[in-house]
DNA sequence: CTTACCATGTAAGGCGTTACATGATTCA
DNA sequence: TGAATCATGTAACGCCTTACATGGTAAG
């Protein structure tokens, strides 16, 4: 059975944590797991819907004033089943790259365009790492108080150590298209 | 019109530098291009047929004895094709990695489960860097003969920047849920 | 008063993998 | 003769994104 559903698992280690709305949810994916994560609200909505059928979550209403909130919370079943998966080898990790990709088939254009997705690369891996170093110190800053972010600062200091060597990277990338030719 | 299919791409890409069988893309697929990007057969068969219907590449067969073979050729509105979207802004990287975020809830498991992932992930990198470097240097020593081979350098080069990172992340990872229990 | 943000959800459609089905050749 | 590799394809199914639809609240 491979290839399952992880969107289950990473929301149910969300709520591990503390109680979310699903809004609350797709922000965390955009934050501290944007890094290595990611979903859509069209497939949190159904996820919590499931989960809610098989009771590893269940919901509370805390709607405020007229705005209607649903907050979910994790069951013992839920932390269960999280606790196997976590548990369980890594089936596979991701990297899919249209910056390699176009700069594989650098010989079909001018070496402009391929010194341009470098540059562009560059500038993403840069203004990325300007943020993981603040989320780096922000996390330093509170870990005594706060062990719960280890692991979360763990993530983050892999990130670092990645856009690094993206930057460190491109610089020889430049100097080896710029120069011969 | 975001998220356009890219298989068509790297399939006129492959053929760009050379005629190719269905079989033989799927080959360039698991080895060279294996580092930043992947496609199975379900997803090449038929992006070659609908790359037919559009002329964008043309079929000559090939067969040889009974083993049927069917050999692909970029046109010139292939050719055309391929050369746009290679001048094109990259549209974007992906990073989805189930370590990470099995780590990120490490909290909710023991640390001997954390640690173990992190063992594997060290192990991939080390495996991936060990081919990495054969790699390089093959590329390096056919180089000058054969500069068609520059850009494919390029990539795996950044491979061994990221599998470096990778490896020296893990070190320090290891170090830090190792000592402090 | 309007922009940004909070909040929830659905529907259509795309893209791709897995598994299956088939058969020839080469090498040990 | 059996295993690995060459070679082509299809069908079912799953998962996810995009776009749409709706409406309340806070801040300027």
């Amino acid at each position: 059975m491979p290839n399952t559903k992880k969107t289950d698992y990473v929301i149910l280690g969300l709520l591990s944590h503390e109680p979310l709305t699903g809004y609350d949810i797709k922000q965390r994916m955009d934050t501290s797991l944007s890094l290595f994560w990611g979903a859509s609200y069209g497939s949190i909505y159904p996820a919590l819907e499931g989960l809610l059928r098989d009771k590893k979550i269940k919901a509370a209403d805390v709607s405020t004033n007229g705005r209607e909130k649903t907050q979910y919370t994790i069951t013992a079943k839920g932390t269960k089943y999280l606790k196997q998966w976590l548990s369980e080898p890594v089936e596979k990790d991701e990297f899919r790259s249209e910056t390699l990709l176009k700069l594989f088939f650098g010989n079909c254009t001018e070496p402009s365009d391929s010194l341009a997705h470098i540059v562009q690369f560059r500038k993403t891996a840069e203004e990325t790492l300007a943020v993981l170093h603040q989320m780096e110190a922000s996390l330093e800053s509170v870990l005594k108080e706060d062990p719960a972010h280890r692991y979360y600062l763990l993530t983050v200091r892999c990130g670092i150590r990645m856009y690094e060597a993206y930057e460190a990277w491109c610089g020889e990338a430049q100097k080896e298209l710029g120069t011969k030719q």
